[in-house]
DNA sequence: TTTATTTATTGCAATATTACGATTAATTAG
DNA sequence: CTAATTAATCGTAATATTGCAATAAATAAA
């Protein structure tokens, strides 16, 4: 179908499998990576780094910012994106304390 | 098209959004989580536990195997899945110098 | 060997994602 | 106002994902 049943999971399961999601594509990490190396940047420039066309890079941004990982500012005619420092320490808690619940003993049972 | 353009990015990138892939869907999060709460489990658990058709879980079982955030071992008929500890660490490690990446100081720039 | 149990695979339908050309805003410069 | 610049949106093609019924495979029990 396509389609998740998120009606099923808890909402604390959703909202990290959506951040997941997000991340889970390699352009998106690219943007990132480049907007902490330089700060911020415009969409054009992005557009010239990575190499994917411009609506591309767009429509990257654009699930970016519904997740709110990084913000953009209007400056004139073009826009300049930044990491949005509140919400990325936000979710590297929410990433750390899901690898965290895992204990450090070992398993006895099986495996 | 669908299709990723994964030659256009480093390995590094490519590795990070392939994990943060798998972990992009809240059923396998949950099968995440249940295994960590019981240790260790077969997939039938993990049917009944979840609430989604057999084939369906099992799917998500091969996608979690397939990066090795999980393993199974066969115990007559059935199969005991289980977190595997080695990739989990190094999982764990990723992401955390992957959020670790953004310096702590306000941005001055825009933003 | 036959039956039961458990999981994997196949095949399919519905939907989502990725990518880009063409176009449309929106703003600035002249 | 007009032209130039920049980013978003629209439309579309190709592919991927999600989910499940049906079936197959693999092992254990009788």
């Amino acid at each position: 179908m396509g389609i998740t049943k998120s009606e099923i999971f808890t909402e604390e399961q959703n909202k990290l499998a959506s951040i997941a999601k997000v991340l889970g594509h390699p352009a998106r990490i690219a943007i990132i990576q480049h907007l902490i190396k330089v700060n911020a940047c415009i969409c054009g420039d992005l557009v010239e780094e990575i190499g994917l066309a411009q609506p591309t890079i767009s429509q990257h941004l654009k699930e970016l910012k519904n997740i709110g990982i990084i913000k953009g500012n209007i400056e004139g005619t073009s826009i300049c994106y930044c990491i949005d420092t509140a919400n990325w320490q936000a979710y590297q808690k929410q990433f750390a304390s899901f690898f965290d619940t895992l204990p450090k003993v070992k398993n006895t049972k099986c495996c």
